[in-house]
RNA sequence: GGGUAGGUGCCCGAGUGGUUAAAGGGAACAGACUGUAAAUCUGUCACCGCGAGGUUACGAUGGUUCGAAUCCAUCCCUGCCCA
């Protein structure tokens, strides 16, 4: 797609640079000319090391979206190999290693969530994981190929490698850079992949797979690595209190996710809108520019935008739905968060209710909680850690509970 | 393999026989203020108990002691230096 500013037409390049994506790439001339000339195979490597996708691969899809968008082919590289070897970058500890089985599971749960927005029909996009060839390698011709083109002196002031000489660097993690290296040059053999694409923090690696491709095959390849997202205040974004923003809506509720995206800082909504989301840029900038309480239109928004596209039209409509009732006051309360009780609860205290039903992660934390007059039950301030839940708690059926200042979560007798 | 420094709560990090559920910082949570923002201020921040108090916890396992995160032994893990 070559989308329209001005009556000039876009290079897909200038589009991602015009919406924030692009980090670093190796040869930005030569790529932006690539780009718009050629249908190019391009990949991106996921990490199999969990059962669904979280925000983070999220932005990995909205960059090869908008390239398919553009005539390219994404090929999405699944780390079935690697995920057994574990990535040094950015890391602290060493990744635990995943059977063979896990990993399986986890890329058909990938799959799944990815064809939401990628389009795998007529080979438009390829899903291949890289165990396949991984698996195979034979140690010495592994070397002999590859080997020589590596220098491990220029591996060792890689920045992903450099905090890792501090703490403590296996081999086994070592080599992790070369694998991803010589899967690049697999995909540029089987699939003709001439460019790779990743987080920022994957550079270094991608620019190996780049240089061993030069090297060895002298192919032209290139690199290109994607902003991460960070906050403004430079934390990973998509952290929950219950871990990682989940695009599997078993493990977080669209209610959330779309909550997630309402509540981001002011300074971040601009940079979301232009990298989750496929609004226009004058609309981006638009929205992005409000000030103090417009700027709440804005979050709305790019809610329910990014809602919409990982979760389907009908979940970011009630997901908005609830949070408007919740928070403006006003419509129905049918898909607010909502936890069901039988009727024999009624009788018991609310705190152990409430820890039963994890809304506490602790009778003590209940308590504290309380204590602080964090929790309202029908939007009465509740200061009694004794009180018990009666049938006058519930008006039609519900009862509201608050905790902190936006947690919601509505009991229904059954 | 030898020498050496370490392994403390979500993270960083103090603590070297009792007054230590363990300083300090960060994160997180709650309250006030607001715009379902940020910043700021206040409070909380192992688990159970209304409370007194109890239980579990300082790499693992045993031991010394009235009493251990702190001492001893063995083991596991990590950094650095030497081979």
């Amino acid at each position: 797609m070559q989308t329209k500013l001005g009556g000039l037409a876009l290079n897909i390049y200038d589009t991602l640079k015009e919406r924030g994506y692009i980090a670093q790439v190796t040869h930005e001339e030569e790529i932006r000319k690539l780009l718009a000339e050629e249908k190019i195979s391009f990949y991106i490597g996921f990490d199999p090391t969990a059962d669904s996708l979280h925000v983070g691969h999220f932005l990995g899809m909205m960059v090869m979206a908008h390239m398919q968008r553009a005539g390219h082919r994404p090929i999405c590289l699944i780390g079935g190999g690697t995920a057994t070897v574990g990535d040094p970058s950015g890391r602290t500890d060493m990744r635990q290693m995943l059977t063979d089985e896990m990993i399986e599971h986890n890329c058909n749960c990938f799959k799944k969530q990815m064809q939401r927005f990628i389009d795998f029909t007529d080979d438009k996009a390829l899903m291949v994981n890289n165990g396949e060839w991984l698996h195979k390698l034979n140690y010495i011709n592994l070397l002999r190929d590859v080997g020589p083109h590596f220098s491990v002196n220029r591996m060792l002031t890689a920045e992903c490698y450099k905090q890792r000489m501090e703490k403590g660097l296996t081999f086994l993690e070592f080599n992790y850079m070369i694998m991803q290296a010589y899967d690049f040059m697999e995909l540029n053999h089987r699939y003709n992949c001439k460019m790779e694409m990743g987080g920022d923090d994957q550079w270094s690696n991608i620019i190996a797979g780049v240089e061993l491709l030069r090297r060895k095959d002298e192919t032209p390849a290139f690199g290109l690595t994607f902003t991460l997202l960070t906050t403004s205040e430079g934390k990973k974004m998509g952290k929950t209190a219950k871990g990682a923003l989940w695009l599997d809506p078993k493990k977080t509720s669209p209610y959330d996710f779309y909550q997630y995206w309402r509540n981001v800082s002011d300074a971040d909504v601009k940079k979301c809108l232009a990298l989750l989301t496929f609004l226009p840029m004058e609309e981006v900038n638009r929205l992005g520019s409000l000030k103090d309480k417009e700027i709440n239109d804005a979050k709305k928004v790019l809610a329910f935008e990014v809602t919409k596209m990982v979760h389907g039209e009908e979940e970011a409509i009630k997901a908005k739905e609830a949070a408007e009732a919740l928070f403006s006051g006003s419509g129905v309360l049918d898909n607010v968060p909502t936890i069901k009780l039988s009727s024999n609860t009624i009788g018991s205290k609310i705190i152990d209710i409430l820890v039963q039903e994890k809304i506490f992660a602790s009778k003590g934390e209940g308590k504290r909680l309380i204590q602080q007059n964090g929790l309202s039950i029908n939007d009465e301030k509740l200061n009694d850690i004794d009180k018990i839940l009666s049938c006058e708690d519930f008006i039609d059926n519900s009862c509201m509970i608050k905790k902190g200042k936006k947690k919601y979560y509505r009991l229904i007798l059954q």
